[in-house]
DNA sequence: TGACAATAGTCGTTTAGACAACTATAATCG
DNA sequence: CGATTATAGTTGTCTAAACGACTATTGTCA
């Protein structure tokens, strides 16, 4: 009896269900802001890996490392970057197998018009949690990090 | 002076880059064990709602807003899905537009065989996180996406 | 009732993601 | 030195994602 109330699931998998929709939830808005900017998150995502790597830019792989989701197609994904002149790419002479990648000043600009509306919409993504909540989550999430593999 | 070392990124963005990363790294490696089962944790997805629905199945716009991320095409996404014998569709005569699946008992075994595992997988990810600190971040979540736009 | 709007799903097309096989270069070590 | 292995990136191919336009059916209300 009491048969059709199912048992609650286990908070693992609660959790993993809950992380995985607000991932989706706040990605899927960030999308939408790079999108009306005519950049995928990936897109935006190495342009901002690069304007943090400098001038000496950086070779494809460790852009990767860098990714919030690493991309496994990078060469393509830099092709169609180079094509729109938000980077450059040059194979290295010191040791021929790698191409560094560098942003350009045009990826630069429109990276900094973009700084201003991601940082108010991440302001707007937390703003009903408190700080000490919001330090909170990013402790735990960190911790979640810190044991994933490599 | 002391120009080599840039301010701290504001939490929130911090906390935007730590979720996302999270959950990217629990997702891939339950995407492998889906994939180790030929699904995509998509179809998955779709299974799990279907098998939760019961005989009665769902629209398939239902299912839609049930999944962990919306996916765009879910008419391609169930035809694959049928394809393979794992759910059935079916218009429904009251209102002509709506379609109805269900899942099979094909698609109810492959869910059942890959129910443990998947237990075990969330367990493994979690298993460094005292219970208290897992409930904090189940509830940090489920706060995040309460306020999430629709 | 009959035009218009809303809802549910499908289909066409372009583009990107996934995976594996491949080329080129460099490092290692007997 | 020369064979072997490791590293870095590229390319081919297949499939799926994204986006929009489209069809069919039902609801609304003047």
């Amino acid at each position: 009896m009491n048969s059709r109330t199912k048992p609650p699931a286990p908070l693992e998998d609660q959790t993993f269900v809950a992380l995985l929709k607000a991932a989706d939830s706040l990605a899927s808005q960030g999308d939408q802001l790079m999108k009306s900017n005519g950049l995928t998150s990936a897109q935006y995502n190495v342009l901002r890996i690069l304007r943090g790597a400098g001038p000496d830019g950086l070779p494809c792989n460790a852009i990767g490392e860098r990714m919030i989701s690493r991309d496994p197609d990078m060469t393509r994904l830099l092709d169609r970057m180079e094509k729109r002149e938000l980077i450059t790419r040059e194979r290295q002479q010191q040791d021929r197998r790698v191409v560094k990648a560098r942003i350009t000043s045009e990826g630069l600009k429109l990276l900094k018009k973009m700084d201003t509306p991601i940082r108010e919409l991440h302001k707007r993504q937390f703003a009903h949690m408190s700080s000490a909540h919001l330090k909170t989550l990013l402790d735990l999430l960190t911790e979640l990090a810190a044991h994933a593999p490599e």
